[in-house]
DNA sequence: TTTACATACCTAAGAAATTTATGCATCATT
DNA sequence: AATGATGCATAAATTTCTTAGGTATGTAAA
């Protein structure tokens, strides 16, 4: 994969889950490449996914017991969708709201406006 | 040091340069346990920044030449105290930058499917 | 008085999450 | 026929943090 210019790498890092379980808890099913495209493109580019960190986390979401897949054929090319389960369900909220609390504990440190409304 | 309950530790990551900073650019000048202590209770318990972690960074924060240390014999033991130098004031505001366009580009992916899904 | 806890610094081994670098395959475009 | 986009995957290396120690002083309680 081929990286645009990412301001900020590392706060990315520990947010990978919490940014997939949130697009599965609500667009019902998803495949890998098309998570790292509509994060790229509701991002403006901003945030992008690396294969090598997003297809072994999608993974340990299914080892887990967070997502199941069911693998569709479609224009001569394999998509293995990604679908939540129940507890993934519940996990994706979690996470939001871990999430949420998080930025809401930074703005605490740094006595400044940002949003937490997610 | 002994940890408190932290809801989300991971999420941590990659955001503690940017609290040391930003503190520093407030404070004029600090130490290490006064900034454990500040954030521990700026969130009420909910962050809490280990030794292992903080040490480093802010030794490495001094060999980038953001910040000039200091040390001072108070009550009979020694403080380290950090300042900011005129990079490391830059350094500050620009990573606080960064945190707040990466919280915004979080709302983006987490709102965009609701008002793209059709 | 000695025990415990808070204050104050530090480092090193290991774990965890990610980047970087690959590999494979199909389809569309040039 | 070559390139880029689509689509999956893994492995080594790196970054960043946790865990687990170490040293030392001051203070309050048992």
């Amino acid at each position: 994969m081929y990286n645009c210019i990412m301001y900020s790498k590392e706060l990315l890092k520990g947010t990978l889950k919490t940014i997939v379980l949130k697009l599965l808890s609500e667009q019902e099913k998803m495949y890998g490449y098309e998570i790292t495209q509509h994060v790229k493109s509701a991002t403006d580019g901003k945030i992008v996914l690396t294969e090598g960190a997003l297809y072994p986390t999608l993974h340990k979401l299914e080892a887990d017991g967070y997502v199941q897949t069911e693998k569709i054929t479609y224009g001569g090319r394999v998509r293995k969708y990604y679908r939540l389960t129940e507890s993934g369900n519940e996990a994706a909220e979690q996470k939001v709201n871990e999430f949420a609390e998080f930025v809401q504990s930074m703005k605490f440190i740094f006595n400044k406006n940002l949003s937490t409304e997610l």
